[in-house]
DNA sequence: AATACAAACGCAAAATATTTGCTTTATGAG
DNA sequence: CTCATAAAGCAAATATTTTGCGTTTGTATT
């Protein structure tokens, strides 16, 4: 049952693909999770639930797959000036998203697919997102820009921790401390 | 469905309980996960299959279950003397023991249980570890006691978010940067 | 210690979901 | 245009999950 990555591009496969993500989302913003069966999403897509089957597996990994493209970053960050400006208005827009209903489910839904790849492909969005901030910062100038690997130790796993195990300290304003370590320690190696 | 938390203490019910969850880890070393099945799980335990799924759901949050028990520290952690030291031999311990195949197993299994305070509650255990800690460090009369937030931002959360997303970094020399800077950095308020 | 009460279990039938073998369709390459 | 093949449809065969109901067994009360 291996999770094919690239369908084949035009045609059926991609209408199929598509009306079966369009119909996940839709009975998404109606029913709860455990509502939710592959027989449903199968009918409402116009499709025989084989087809899904063959395709994803099962249930939990065709809501992550769709939830992975939910999560995909639709506009470029927003160019404050600074770094950490750029890193408090991404940071902040993402926790917005995060915390709310769908968002969550996103987010669970995600972590709960077998497919260590899926993991980790949402979460090269926020790396990339990161490189494009520092690049930013560095063509301005700024002095004591973090690496990358900082960069995501001190900001996004800190919020991404919080946001899976502590909802209640994803906060902006925690966000803003995060930021300020950051961009303030020293370099120690 | 919901999720009994506190099941009779005594008697059938723990007798029950005890048996399940031997039951998947017996079969759990055997099988791979998607091999795994309750009504499997329930032959072996001696119990109907419809007691587990009244109990526990369905088998997403069984072996969650079981799996946040595997999770659960079983020993003090060892004194070094410092915190550095102590920070560094429990993280060590820890990522060997989550980096080894089962215990991939048991993080992703967790990660996948919709019931959001199983989550939490795995994470509490190294919380409360670093409270351990700490308070151990301020007893020696140790200075520049880092707050439990901070250790958590500092080095927990960097640690969980390398297992779970970039395995290759979840590195012992990773761990003792992270460590180094959580006590280096100035208070920022 | 006897009784009452409710929680948890067992059993088995019914309802659903999943898998599978085979056929048909549609796409991309030659 | 034709061919080879990946993907989809269909339907029968399996497997699973759910559910109603009767029974067992802890727990609390007296």
């Amino acid at each position: 049952m291996p999770i094919k990555e690239a369908v084949r591009p035009g045609g059926r496969s991609a209408r199929v693909q598509e009306a079966v993500h369009q119909a996940v989302r839709e009975l998404q913003a109606v029913k709860s999770r455990d509502e939710l069966t592959v027989p449903q999403v199968a009918e409402l897509a116009g499709v025989t639930p084989s087809t899904i089957y063959r395709r994803w597996g099962n249930l939990a990994e065709l809501v992550a797959d769709v939830s992975v493209e939910r999560m995909r970053p639709d506009e470029d960050p927003v160019d404050t000036g600074t770094l950490a400006g750029d890193l408090q208005a991404w940071g902040e827009q993402y926790l917005e998203e995060m915390a709310s209903v769908p968002g969550q489910r996103a987010l669970n839904d995600v972590m709960a697919s077998a497919d260590n790849g899926r993991r980790e492909r949402c979460c090269r969005y926020s790396e990339s997102l990161m490189t494009t901030l520092r690049e930013r910062a560095l063509a301005r100038g700024e002095e004591a820009v973090p690496s990358l690997e900082r960069l995501v130790d001190g900001v996004v796993a800190p919020m991404t921790y919080r946001l899976l195990y502590d909802r209640e300290s994803a906060t902006a304003a925690n966000l803003r401390r995060w930021i300020v370590r950051a961009l303030a320690v020293e370099d120690v190696d």
